[in-house]
This record gives structure tokens, sequence and C-alpha cells, in this order.
DNA sequence: ATACAATATAAACCTAACTTTAGGTCAAGA
DNA sequence: TCTTGACCTAAAGTTAGGTTTATATTGTAT
């Protein structure tokens, strides 16, 4: 299959400028042109794209991608570099996950504290150190105000 | 307790210069200063600070929490725009975390991938498609390989 | 008293990852 | 043929979130 520019932005959701810019700085080397000039990309490109936009959801700078692709293409002797690039991001993404978990479970406890004060009208006056911190909901705190 | 911004900076791992530059930008409208201007960071400071990090790592902008800040600073008016704001946040960071998982997944495969080639000590010859794409290890094409 | 480490400011600089702009080319339907 | 929408490039501009630099002041140990 092949496909235009227009075409692959729409079914990756990344716009065309950021298609041509990848390009650009060579994360699609081996986009196909026609006569024209015109790019068409194959099912090779979306592929790459794929990996480009996993590997960037993980944090990973464009140019290190770029390195993966072209270790890649040098072949064999770059088997455990490619190896170690991979142990090491899954490391990091696995970090990147617990960090999101906890600042959910800060968020989510700000919900519940927002939620109750919504149903009250007012912020309990304990000064915005009390209102920032996670004292407030968590102890005791709650209930002799409950009453 | 009272910290001076080293004390500050070593105790949340933010930078000298990152800590002034939040004060600059109003992130920190609280901070006291001695007569000497020198800044004195009390725990309600800590506690913004901590707040900050973990908005910053749900990936909310400054310029937002900022707002947020505004937002408590003006009293029981804004409680609904707050709950609002944290609401919110927390489906954008289910979201991500969704994203980080998926993208966790692709990484394992890959980590799998390159173990094989290591032990192997080559990349099996389907082209890069084959090699960036999560077909090769998850089917049959494996069993048939292996043999 | 003096030296030196920590702090202060303002302003310039930096980087990644795009986006926008300007000026052109290509391709398909009427 | 003409028009129109999709495509092309190069180069400049943008944005967030800092960092660096230059210069000055503060505060503490000897």
């Amino acid at each position: 299959m092949a496909y235009s520019i227009g075409e692959v932005s729409e079914m990756l959701s990344i716009s065309i400028s950021t298609l041509r810019y990848y390009d650009k700085v060579g994360l699609l080397p081996l986009v196909n042109r026609t006569e024209g000039n015109i790019r068409v990309f194959n099912q090779t490109d979306i592929e790459c794209l794929k990996m480009i936009e996993c590997l960037k959801t993980t944090g990973m700078q464009l140019k290190d991608i770029k390195l993966f692709f072209e270790w890649c293409e040098e072949g064999d002797s770059t088997i455990e570099k490619r190896y170690n690039l991979f142990i090491e991001q899954k490391e990091k993404t696995e970090q990147q996950i617990e960090l999101l978990k906890n600042a959910l479970n800060r968020i989510n406890y700000k919900c519940e504290y927002y939620r109750m004060a919504k149903e009250k009208g007012s912020i309990p006056d304990l000064g915005l150190r009390e209102e920032l911190s996670m004292k407030y909901l968590s102890n005791e705190n709650i209930r002799s105000k409950r009453v």
C-alpha cells in the first residue's frame, strides 16, 4: 500500500508539517518519491512512524530515535547497543509510570477535597499550606471538622 | 521551619536557578525575604513546590499552575473552577498512564526481540518493516523460525 | 577586619520540537 | 486549457522552561 503525506497525517494524527520535519531531520530515510518529487509512504514508513510515536511517548528525544534507526541499518554489530537502549528505556518508562501514579494519587485527593468543598460551599480556613498538603483529608482532622 | 534557597534546592532536587525562575514568574508569591533581601522559604512554600512538581509531572504548564494558585487566593468563589481543573487533570493523567503502558508493551516486546537476537548473534533477515512491527515475535512466525 | 561562600538581579542565551511563511510545483477534474 | 487543491522547499519564527553570565550584595568563619 502507498499513501500520500496527507493520508498518513490523517491516519496517524501527525501534522503534515511534522511529517516533513521528521523527514528533514532524517527520521524517515526510506520514504520514496514520485518522479514529480512527491513523497510516497509505504507500510515500512508507517511502522517507523509508529515506533517514533511510541518512543516519543516514553520521553526519548528525536536525535536518539534517529540513532536507533541508524543502528538498525548498520546490522548485527549493533544488536547489543539496541538491546541496551530498550532495556534502559523500559526502566525509564516504568519509573515514569510510577511518578504518574503518585501524581494521580495527589490529584485524586484534591478531587475529593474540592468535591467536599463544593458541597459545603467553602474551603475550611486552614490556610494555603493545609490546602496544598495531603494532610487535611487523610487523618482525624477531617472527622473533627465534619461534626 | 525556615530554609535557604540552597537547602530547598537540595531537599527537592530543584536547581537554584529554577527556584528563582519560579519565583520570578509568580509561582511562589508567598516567599519571605530577610532584611538583606535573601529568600526565606517556609513549609507553605515547600508544599507549593511539591504541588508544582506533581502537576508538572502530569504535563500541566506552569502558566496553568500559576492560575490555580491565583484561584486559591481568590477564595471560595473559585472552588468549582478548581474542582473542574483537577477532574480534567485526573482524566488526562489516566490517559497518559494508558499511553505509557502501551508504549511499555512495545518496548518489552523489543527487549525480548533483541535478547533473542543477541543469543543468536543476528537479526532474522525480514527487513526493517518486520523488525519495527510487533508481528515477528507474537505469532507462528517465531515458531517456524525457531525450528 | 577580611575573605569567601551563598545569595541577589537583569538580561541574554539555549534547546527541542515544531509551525509558519513565502514562493513555487504537481496532478486531476470540468 | 484552466483551475484548484495537494504537494514541495528553505528559512524564519515560536514556545516552554529553563540556564548562563555579569555584576553586586550578604552573611559567616577565622
